[in-house]
DNA sequence: AATAAGGGTTGCTAATCGAAACTTAGACTT
DNA sequence: AAGTCTAAGTTTCGATTAGCAACCCTTATT
């Protein structure tokens, strides 16, 4: 077995995300985002989300920088949230999740689909990728240092390599 | 603005998948059984998760067949949880997650990178592609009902677009 | 038989969630 | 200017859930 990562810690970049978008409510927040909902009423009525829930979850994410707060122009009343690039940058990791949710789902209504608007055509399917394109899968990645990039690794563990009783 | 997803009944995949990972150590126990770890007190101990907790998870994760427990044939007290194929599914999505954190993480330790095996070089930053393999950004996406795919979609809302007041 | 290890379960407390009522500030009407 | 309405929260309080510690059951090990 090769290297492992330092669970220890907890201290990689996911632990970060989570601590942003691991709460229960935060990441369909960032969806109804994502499709273009940005006051406080329209949050809680598409997702019928507890009020103190909902406002404690956009200020959090305003907080980490996913969204950004503005009072409205035309009508003081109002404040609209909106994705900032940060937030932006969390779309390939809720179309992954959303992708695997969706081939594995019992019900799945694919009435929508996600497409490239120049073309129409569907997006690809988000995957792991080689850094000259080649599609990767798990048995083909391993851990290493940073001084040690570009030389070959062997395989990490044993999963789905029965040869290792 | 054109098509929105529905959103009222939470119904796209996303919400499966929340069911399935959404809880608070769900990610986290993805990551060390990514590591390799697939012994209960493997995961107590790396994890620091109270073992009522770490139970409950796994029993869940088990039974949404994202990991698989078998009791281990050498030692009958000992028992194994592995990743299944839709578990091993979700290395997308985890580490399309980890990349965000770790890009935007204040304190971050990149002490280990994950490489393409065969060459050692890192893979790539995960993203959105179209199906000729362009880089996607959210401003160039659209969404489309199944029968109409292949034609193109106007914007479908006016994130970072100016010139709609 | 005695001891220990692995994998849990049970009780109990602290924190979090959720529904509904209440508050505050800014518009809109008359 | 008073009254009403709307948007965006807070507060309150009962229901869940997380976390800790201790206990239990089965299977090795000595």
């Amino acid at each position: 077995m090769g290297i492992r990562e330092p669970l220890g810690e907890l201290g990689c970049g996911l632990s970060h995300a989570l601590e942003v978008m691991g709460e229960r409510w935060s990441f369909l927040i960032l969806r109804a985002a994502f499709n273009g909902l940005c006051h406080f009423e329209e949050f809680s009525q598409e997702l019928g989300i507890a009020r103190n829930i909902l406002s404690n979850r956009l200020a959090k994410m305003v907080e980490h920088g996913v969204l950004e707060r503005t009072p409205c122009e035309s009508d003081r009343r109002k404040v609209e949230y909106r994705l900032t690039e940060k937030g932006l940058g969390l779309l390939p990791a809720m179309l992954a999740l959303r992708q695997w949710g969706e081939k594995h789902a019992d019900v799945c209504n694919p009435n929508l689909v996600l497409v490239d608007c120049r073309d129409g055509e569907p997006v690809q399917t988000i995957g792991i990728q080689a850094h000259d394109g080649r599609a990767l899968g798990w048995h083909e990645l391993g851990w290493q240092t940073p001084d040690k990039i570009g030389t070959p690794v062997e395989r990490h563990d044993g999963y789905h390599t029965k040869e290792n009783a």
